[in-house]
DNA sequence: TACCGCAACTGGTATAGACAACTAAACAAC
DNA sequence: GTTGTTTAGTTGTCTATACCAGTTGCGGTA
């Protein structure tokens, strides 16, 4: 259970311990968690490595205390959806929407001023461009242009871009993706876009530009998205 | 200083002075503070007790530790325009343009099924109607229609809303603003709408419907506005 | 001079113990 | 029955102490 002579602080591994025994539904929302002092004698540490290992679990949000009464998980996530970079995918997902994804165009170019801007290279600089046409249960969503630089993608391929590209780029690259400046504007569907989205000429769209930042500080990704008005809602969640 | 037979906890008033330490400026970004043994000293209060109240302002954000080096005054958020609840007056100062408000029409009428799904109330209930049109630099940039349930706001008149209501709603009322859920979507301007906004009929424009709670989780505002596309883009800045 | 190592600092982790504040339930007194 | 009171449990606060781990600068040695 928890290694007293292990390099990881004790209070980490109990709060691995009880994080890990909420998320497997050992310990349900509302649920009363054993008291300080019982974790204490069980795992033979000093109850104030408990506090701080429940300290940190409440400040995260997955427990709260009540004094007089103990400490219980907290219910599942009010607040979550509050304004958190997503893919496509996950946000189709979370709508409950099957995400697809139909590649048009795949291609290296050398990096127009916009693009150069946006990605913090040099202008001319060798960048994928990647155009698709985004489908949420089979029907078009959204046509973006997505532009990647080579130096930091050396070598991309259709299928890496078919699948999860922020898995792929996460788990497989073990990059830390951290965030992402996004501007939202409405539009007029142009010739291409209409065609794409199969919605009529001067139709509503949404047109989104996202730059997503690495943990390092660098730009990773530069989409020009157009969603389809009738089918597709921006929806944020704020605090004061 | 530090009064150790007060009912607040020491770490508390520590934490206070510290607090106020930083707004005051006598400590400023950056900065190195005493270390932990030298406040316990100072304070005569233990090592443990310093930690408490450090903790915390480090998990506000106000102050970085570094093991081996110091505890130091945090840079001014780096990480604030995240997704903060705003008004059109503050949305659009950051902006740098003057905002300014013509009011069209202000009655109350009785709340329609959409509007009391969105302020939780009972239909036909008396709710405030205000109409606007929003300006930026004296030039049309919104239109807005603003719903307020006459049960919470029982005497408004046309000079509150005038001026910043979320400000007379926050001081004058005393009520604490928590959060909103918004939504955005395009559209094309309507015959009316393209007159407030002094567009051509048809022109795209960002449809942004908005719920505002209070901190006891009642609604308290629905408003529907309409942005010029040509003017406005809406800016918002992600986490992973 | 250049380098290494030690000493003295910093925050990080962990302990054992004490008392306060609060809650709930059992119990006693009215 | 209702109202206090006690009691045993909870988390909240606070102390004193110890050692670990990372950083910095100083001084001695090569």
């Amino acid at each position: 259970m928890i290694n007293k002579s292990s390099p990881i602080p004790i209070y980490f591994q109990l709060e691995e311990l009880l994080r890990t025994a909420v998320e497997n539904g050992e310990l349900i929302p509302g649920q009363l968690i054993p008291s300080e002092r019982e974790l204490a004698e069980k795992y033979d540490i000093s109850r104030m490595t408990v506090r701080q290992a429940i300290n940190n679990l409440v400040n995260q949000g997955l427990l709260v205390r009540e004094q007089g009464k103990g400490t219980f998980v907290a219910d599942k996530k009010i607040e979550q959806p509050l304004m958190t970079l997503t893919s496509f995918s996950e946000d189709m997902r979370s709508r409950g929407l099957v995400p697809g994804t139909e590649i048009r165009e795949f291609e290296v170019i050398s990096a127009s001023m916009r693009e150069s801007m946006e990605l913090q290279i040099e202008e001319s600089e060798p960048i994928y461009r990647v155009s698709r046409v985004r489908l949420a249960d089979a029907e078009p969503m959204a046509y973006e242009i997505l532009f990647l630089p080579k130096s930091i993608f050396p070598e991309i391929t259709e299928a890496t871009i078919s699948s999860s590209f922020y898995k792929y780029v996460e788990k497989e690259l073990g990059m830390k993706i951290e965030r992402a400046r996004q501007t939202l504007e409405p539009a007029l569907a142009t010739d291409i876009e209409s065609e794409f989205l199969n919605v009529k000429k001067g139709s509503p769209v949404l047109l989104m530009r996202r730059t997503s930042y690495l943990s390092n500080g660098r730009p990773f990704e530069y989409v020009k998205s157009v969603y389809r008005g009738d089918r597709y809602k921006f929806i944020t969640e704020m605090k004061r």
